[in-house]
RNA sequence: UGGGGUGUAGCCAAGCGGUAAGGCAACGGACUUUGACUCCGUCAUUCGUUGGUUCAAAUCCAUCCACCCCAG
């Protein structure tokens, strides 16, 4: 089969590639460029020493506007972006895939730690989490189309993390003692100073719940919901960012208890093994990467949005972010969180 | 210039004669394909000043300085 592998020239993607290869498929290897930062070199050099084609994707206006854009915006309105989950959407499995399918390939590969299952005869897709649950990426790829799992492949799902590592080794690819450590890919370091200049914010004050100004804030884009750092604030204990409020420029602040919410309203959902939710429906759901799943109830809401309703408050739920809604190994879908709100249906 | 009170790290603060707790903040690291959280580590040779008592003082005494409060 002739496969295109999605390659950044890190561990995962060679070892991705390597395999496919190993299984004697034809490859064809190719790397966007985006802004800034890229890795062409990298991945120059792991596919020189795969000893497959290499493809050069400039993609960088589609980044920008897709990618970029959205995040600095995000920021401009208060809210989280996660940029990770536009991008795989729209440009990973979007541009990116759309240039590899015209190149003649039936299938795209990458590294992420996921499966791909079927069901009604193949005609329809499941995401699944990866066998590793400790690097499983699902969480990011929830906002893909069945059009876009049916053309995926995911050599690692069913592999461990270390056994790539050990195995990047073993080959002696280049990339095998790179550090895990990626942050925001077009960002170098701090993805403050990049903003600045692009997003229009300016100081204001930090308060409490109550109104009482403690301290200054620098921009509210510097700052996210559940946030200690950087507060500059001592008290008697610690102080964690409760809200933005754009409206008057103010960061809110509070005690960690603060952070605790039961349910939250999301929108721009996407359902994976259905096209929409009719009636609720028990879930797992997941407010971020990394944050261990949670036992919720999933409601339709009006306008296509949807209300989830938490057994256990959870900490710090951010608008912007994604939900990811689970049953078992399945990715059922996610959405948007535009705001969190008390449980309607107590 | 009468009376009372307080002065311990950037902030708050324990200590009350035996050789400087803790919290917050900050900084560094770990973790991490978003932003965060979390975790680990670092952070006062010195207790407003100067003397004195004592084997030993942040702790007792005196002095001066600063700030606060109440009276004038």
């Amino acid at each position: 089969m002739k496969i295109g592998v999605l390659l950044s020239g890190g561990v995962d993607s060679t070892v991705a590639a390597y395999l496919l290869k190993k299984q004697g498929h034809d490859l064809l290897a190719f790397t966007m460029v985006n802004h800034e930062v890229n890795p062409w070199q990298k991945a120059a050099l792991a596919a020189e020493q795969l000893g497959i084609e290499h493809i050069r994707v400039d993609l960088a206006d589609q980044f920008q506007t897709q990618v970029i854009d959205y995040f600095c915006s995000t920021y401009e309105n208060g809210q989280t972006p996660n940029p990770c989950t536009v991008c795989n959407k729209t440009i990973k499995f979007g541009a990116l895939m759309k240039q590899a399918l015209t190149y003649g390939c039936e299938k795209i590969a990458t590294g992420h730690y996921c499966r791909i299952g079927f069901y009604e005869n193949a005609k329809h897709c499941l995401l699944m989490k990866g066998i590793d649950k400790s690097k499983d990426q699902s969480y990011f790829l929830y906002d893909l189309t069945q059009h876009q799992l049916q053309h995926i492949i995911f050599p690692l799902g069913e592999l461990l993390k270390e056994d790539v590592k050990a195995l990047a080794k073993e080959l002696e690819f280049q990339a095998a003692g790179d550090n895990e450590s990626q942050e925001i890919c077009f960002i170098p370091n701090d993805y403050r100073e990049f903003l600045k200049g692009k997003v229009n914010d300016r100081p204001g004050p930090i308060c409490d719940e109550a109104g009482k100004i403690l301290g200054e804030h620098r921009g509210l884009s510097g700052y996210t919901i559940g946030q200690r750092k950087g507060l500059g604030i001592s008290w008697a204990h610690p102080l964690y960012v409760v809200a933005l409020r754009t409206k008057d420029n103010t960061l809110v602040v509070g005690s960690e208890q603060e952070l605790y919410h039961d349910s939250l309203l999301a929108d721009q959902c996407n359902f994976i093994p259905f096209p929409e939710l009719t009636s609720k429906i028990r879930v797992k759901a997941k407010i971020r990467y990394r944050t261990p799943e949670a036992e919720a109830t999933l409601w339709p809401h009006e306008n296509g949005q949807l209300q989830v309703v938490f057994d256990k408050p959870q900490r710090a739920i951010t608008s912007g972010q994604a939900v990811v809604f689970y049953q078992d190994e399945i990715l059922i879908g996610g959405g948007k969180i535009i705001s969190y709100a008390r449980n309607p249906h107590r």
